[in-house]
DNA sequence: GTAATAGTGTCTTTAAGACACTATTAC
DNA sequence: GTAATAGTGTCTTAAAGACACTATTAC
């Protein structure tokens, strides 16, 4: 039996397409055991010498693995059976990070970022698009990783609906439109622009620069996040169609 | 390092009050090397030989520990350090269990039911009722007990404001004021009656039975309960002052 | 009788969403 | 010029909450 905490740290890459999630992946050592040379989630093992509590895992991996340091992380949910690591019976707490894009610049070149939803297992719907069931093979991950990302990019979407986890995402500095490229993103679906902005305004958690910057359409307003924790909203933001 | 499980199981007694949130605790054994005959969570070793799937350990303390067949079970978190247990280095995942209190009767003599948020970590709010910082010594719990208490409760309460989840503590059959009863229990606040009811009438999860109640009032509408699984308002219910 | 309870009807309030509009700039 | 974008104003809609009311029964 061993435990170990895996890490599922996410961005938004604003160059591709209207900004897409991506997922940070690391190269297994030549000489492991287990899935040599293979990219998968940063994880490692509890050391129950020097690390005090759960929580000093993550940070070493942070350290080690990741080298970004994340805007955000927090507990997903923890997975342990027989099956799952061919050394033996094991645990693994899973974690979701967050970081802006400007912030993620890799630190090793045993490290790649991926598109997250690639190598999520496909849902019914995506299904329906016509994959197959099986995942594609050029985006299987070792171990149940595929299973991992998948409950990590849930939560994620999950937390978009009705809650501010997605801002850590963004610059410090940013504009509402970029924001709402992020929330589209998690969520897969347009959002009403009006109702997405008087959301975001009433929290207080933007404060206007007083910078603007020039491209088509009116000046677009630069606000600067001021995210302490996370707001959790009194409804859920459904959004859709036009605009 | 060894890993544990948890699990807090509640129900609401409506014997006591307007219907009291309640927990099981189960008697350590007498020979244990740790906290012998206290009162604590019922939880256990995940034995890696006969448990495939952590899932299988809570079912095994379910069976032996607890004796009650909870209408759901959740994953809340895990907590892991090394100062928790004295046995060393350990990482227990808490889960949350509910039952209808109808269903609740204790298998052994070494188990009882106690007022759940009395073993809570007191609140801000609470401590300026009056109470100390420090817990009641007559509830504290061995390990970190008290703590995963709370964050059980905290999880309870708050998946109260946005799900059906507290319908998991009804009986099968009963009425929308028993369920109100439970809701305002569960969130220590008063609803709105009319918002309640429209709430809930609105999911299918309840259907009339076509039986009646007499009390005081109109004859009161019994339903069955048929939920397969949690349902997510839209809407946070914060409820408040009148009736 | 009074107090407590179950249930309904109607109004207000709030925020989401629909839609239309202006203004600005890239092309 | 057109298309795309940032932002605003106003209306509709849905559900929460406020409030008042009836009906019934325990006491």
């Amino acid at each position: 039996m061993f435990a170990t905490v895996d890490v599922a740290l996410f961005r938004i890459n604003p160059d591709v397409g209207t900004g897409q999630l991506e997922l940070l992946l690391w190269r297994r050592k030549a000489d492991s055991d287990t899935f040599p040379n293979c990219f998968a989630l940063p994880g490692g093992y509890v050391f129950e010498n020097t690390d005090e509590q759960l929580q000093d895992t993550v940070s070493r991996l942070i350290i080690n693995k990741v080298g970004v340091e994340p805007a955000h992380i927090e507990q997903v949910c923890t997975v342990g059976n027989a099956k799952r690591d061919p050394r033996g019976w094991s645990m693994t707490v899973l974690h979701l990070a967050l970081v802006p894009f400007s912030r993620s610049a890799l630190v090793s070149d045993e490290q790649c970022w991926v598109p997250a939803r690639h190598y999520a297992n496909s849902t019914a719907q995506e299904q329906n698009k016509g994959d197959k069931n099986q995942q594609n093979n050029d985006h299987a991950l070792p171990f149940d990783h595929n299973q991992l990302v998948t409950l990590a990019v849930e939560r994620l979407s999950s937390k978009a609906l009705y809650t501010s986890q997605p801002l850590y995402l963004a610059e410090p500095t940013c504009s509402l439109p970029e924001l709402q490229r992020i929330y589209e993103e998690l969520l897969q679906n347009k959002l009403h622009k009006k109702a997405f902005r008087d959301r975001l305004l009433a929290t207080n958690l933007l404060v206007d620069t007083g910078k603007r910057i020039q491209g088509r359409g009116s000046p677009t307003v630069l606000y600067h996040i001021q995210q302490t924790g996370i707001t959790t909203f009194e409804r859920v933001m459904q959004g859709h169609k036009k605009d």
